[in-house]
RNA sequence: GCCCGGGUAGCUCAGGGGUAGAGCAGCGGAUUGAAAAUCCGCGUGUCGGUGGUUCGAUUCCGCCCCCGGGCA
């Protein structure tokens, strides 16, 4: 097989062209690892390539979910095995691409093995913790999980109930499972991953050009669909940087101007994230600092033709 | 040219003889099935410049520069 190319970096950094061509002149396809590009629903907001972007070159895993599911990094990362599995088998090369960190490291790393949660726990933690919040949870977690009830600390309601839920699906402390993961669906050897770098001044106005951008391309049309569903706030769409506050602006709470500047300010804190990201988590990833296409590319190739002997000849 | 007002953090500003503090912006970090989520931490500064008074000046005084407004 070809060792699969994986391309990240923080949002607006261009990653979807250029894995579009580098799986162009690879003839490979490409595989979204983007949480929020997952979604139909969002196509502007999520930046989603679009059809004509995508010409010519096979896409797959983006925008086939629907709005009012909660998605997982489990799900997905199942839906990439069976990706890499169709394309080991017609012997093309996949380009992952996308800035969900998390999603990179269960591909590359794995996840650990964890039973699903029925949702009657997922409900009862819910009441929990919509009661008594961060301290509830902690309370109940500490006697079953004190490691990561300490780990945790303070008030990070999402995995202190994530770690409740666990123990009380399994009776074992999410701490156990955590200790051992399966096997990667990429093994050592069998994957590259580049990340984008660019300077962060030029990447903060790029998100702040590209912001206005969907505005102009329908991003309020995009919101007032999902307002009109009615959906649950707190499931993943309604969360995508920029959703609450057009949301609120779709509501008439609050003005254009003050909309845009704090969907704005969450993207760039968004990106920051991702540096952080970038930084402590996937160290050894080569950095790619040029925003210029032609500079990216070349780094690509020269050192994908090095781990890819199969079939250096293909993209001299 | 003269008269006022103002130059303090990236922005808007407060303060006041013992080298300074708020909001916003920003920065650092954590990250195992919600991850564009969730959470933790941090003032980042030639107080316009230069002389003087003073034990000590960002603060008081002089001069200069810059920005508003007014009178010419």
């Amino acid at each position: 097989m070809h060792p699969a190319i994986l391309i990240h970096g923080p949002t607006a950094s261009g990653k979807s062209a250029l894995a579009i061509e580098v799986a162009r002149r690879l003839g490979g396809e490409v595989i979204n690892a983007d949480s929020m590009q997952v979604y139909r629903d969002l196509q502007v907001i999520s930046a989603r390539p679009t059809e004509e972007e995508m010409t010519g070159v096979p896409h797959a895993l983006f925008g086939f979910v629907d709005a009012a599911t909660r998605y997982s990094t489990g799900e997905w990362l199942e839906a990439a095995r069976s990706e890499v599995r169709r394309l080991n088998k017609i012997g093309r090369r996949a380009v992952f691409v996308g800035g969900t960190g998390l999603y990179l490291l269960a591909l590359t790393q794995g996840l650990s093995d964890i039973p699903p949660v029925p949702d009657e726990i997922r409900a009862e933690v819910k009441a929990i913790n919509d009661a008594e919040g961060a301290a509830g949870l902690r309370a109940r977690l500490a006697p079953h999980d004190p490691e990561l009830a300490e780990r945790l600390g303070t008030g990070d309601r999402q995995r202190l109930a994530r770690a409740y839920e666990v123990w009380l699906a399994t009776g074992r402390p999410l701490t156990d499972f955590q200790t051992e993961r399966q096997p990667p669906v990429l093994a050592d050897g069998e994957w590259i991953g580049f990340a984008l770098t660019p300077p962060r001044t030029g990447l903060y106005k790029r998100i702040d050009r590209r912001f206005e951008g969907m505005l102009m391309q329908g991003a309020m049309n995009e919101t007032r669909a999902l307002v009109a569903r009615g959906l649950d706030p707190e499931l993943p769409v309604m969360k995508a940087c920029g959703i609450p506050w057009l949301t609120a602006f779709a509501r008439g709470e609050l003005i254009a101007e003050e909309a845009a500047e704090n969907a704005k300010r969450d993207t760039r804190r968004y990106a920051k994230r991702q540096f952080t990201w970038i930084g402590r988590q996937f160290p050894f990833w080569p950095r790619i600092p040029s925003p210029e296409m032609n500079d990216r590319l070349r780094v690509i190739f020269a050192l994908y033709r090095e781990i890819d002997r199969v079939g250096a000849e293909d993209y001299a």
